[in-house]
DNA sequence: CGTCGTCAAGAGCACTGCTCTCAAATGTTG
DNA sequence: CAACATTTGAGAGCAGTGCTCTTGACGACG
């Protein structure tokens, strides 16, 4: 929160992308980029409390000092890392959506959640950045990644609104009542995201949210024991079909 | 796993407490035990990765190689305080169910499920430490840690089976078939736990699981914004409800 | 062509985990 | 009670970390 407004320097950077206009700029934004990819593998490697600013230097063939003319400090570079794992999860949630018919709401859905999966697996320590345990002493400047953060939530309720729309939702008997207090905040939900269905399917599309990760973090940070769990897609895609029946989405 | 080995030089330790015959003993787990509460007290203030041996010692007014006498090295120290928490997390656990008759399966569900939240929400480090994503470089030893570490899975499974075994499980229709595979590995996990429940109850189980440590990680990693659910104790109740309706609980 | 801004380098501070040696305190035993 | 043995604490030291500051060099721009 505070922060965003520090990094933004009265007068200078213009938020888009400055198109680097001098050669100067160009070199400075490869660098920065650079930086950000070793920063990628170091996190991928040893996870996001082991990243160390001097490894990425010397990766880069260069001294510790000079990163800091390009990254503030190592909290920075770690927002930079947290907006690139979002926007990959991002990325590859959309194109696993993308390539479902738009009317078959379960089958999006249920990409959705084997998309999420997938990356999770693949980057677990990017994903536990995202999701795991906050790092101590560092918080994630709302600004900068409160949009990329958001762009799977966003997807999933806005499947579920559009199966709401297309009169495709079964209604799940379920706690019928929703208290007021959360029915007012449900209201706020739904008025900024424009979305049309009732505090019910919202609050169910809430939990299939929450529930979801649960189980995708279960299995990246292994709270399955070694041996528990053998045939863990088959678990998971159980879990996900029963959360589609949550959501309402019959296939 | 290679830890548990040793951890138990031969001759040595006898496994149970020793029982600190000799005053020396008696010292010794006196300090082990002012090392684990400073470590505590450490861990719950600035979490996992900021946890110091150093700054364990210097509370103890000690120098900091002094430590290294009680605690073989910082995983040492890290394992020991996962239980800590493990067992405490149990314990609160424990308290809230048995505080619910018997018969109740649903009331002690639910009391579960809030005995974990609430003891997350006041420890949110250690919840981390028990939940998020894994401290880089460092294995928790299994032979030490699986055992307080199934407690509470142990306890809500053995609910349901109870529930089940007295016929008060409502069936859901959900999906019917449970692959082969999966069906394999719930087998072996009902023998293993002496249940009675089918494979679809047991599956759901897992779900519930997954999902109820979901819906806290995220309220207690600040995965929900800031501002967008102010009334979180009424979501938590809704998102139980419908995990007790996933779980065949019908209250 | 000279000025000015940017950059890399290096030294340095405070912190970390961990190891080693040495001396003192302590409990055990003859 | 005194000698011995074990345990313990202190201190130095190594390698690593984030971060700051100063210094010198290089390149772009007026």
């Amino acid at each position: 929160m505070q922060h965003a407004e520090a990094m933004t320097p009265p007068g200078a950077s213009t938020e888009t992308i400055p198109s680097q206009r001098t050669p100067r700029e160009r070199a400075r934004a490869r660098t920065i980029a650079d930086i950000v990819r070793l920063g990628r593998t170091h996190l991928a490697t040893d996870g996001a409390a082991a990243l160390s600013l001097r490894a990425v230097a010397r990766d880069l063939g260069v001294v510790s000092s000079a990163v800091y003319r390009y990254v503030a400090n190592r909290d920075e570079l770690l927002t930079l890392l947290l907006v690139d794992a979002y926007d990959e999860l991002g990325d590859a949630v959309d194109a696993a959506v993308d390539a479902v018919p738009e009317d078959d709401f379960a089958g999006r859905f249920l990409e959705l959640g084997r998309a999420v999966r997938k990356w999770a697996l693949k980057e677990p320590a990017r994903y536990g950045l995202l999701f795991g345990s906050p790092v101590p002493g560092y918080q994630a400047p709302a600004g900068q990644t409160t949009m990329p953060g958001t762009r799977v939530i966003f997807r999933l309720v806005g499947i579920i609104n559009s199966a709401w729309r297309a009169g495709a939702l079964a209604q799940e008997p379920g706690p019928a009542v929703v208290p007021s207090a959360l029915s007012a905040d449900l209201a706020a939900i739904r008025t900024e995201l424009g979305l049309d269905v009732p505090d019910e399917v919202l609050a169910n599309g809430a939990l299939v949210w929450t529930s979801l990760f649960g189980a995708v973090s279960f299995e990246v940070f292994g709270q399955y024991g070694a041996d528990t769990f053998s045939a863990r897609d088959e678990l998971f895609e159980h879990h996900l079909a029963v959360l589609a029946g949550v959501a309402g989405l019959r296939s």
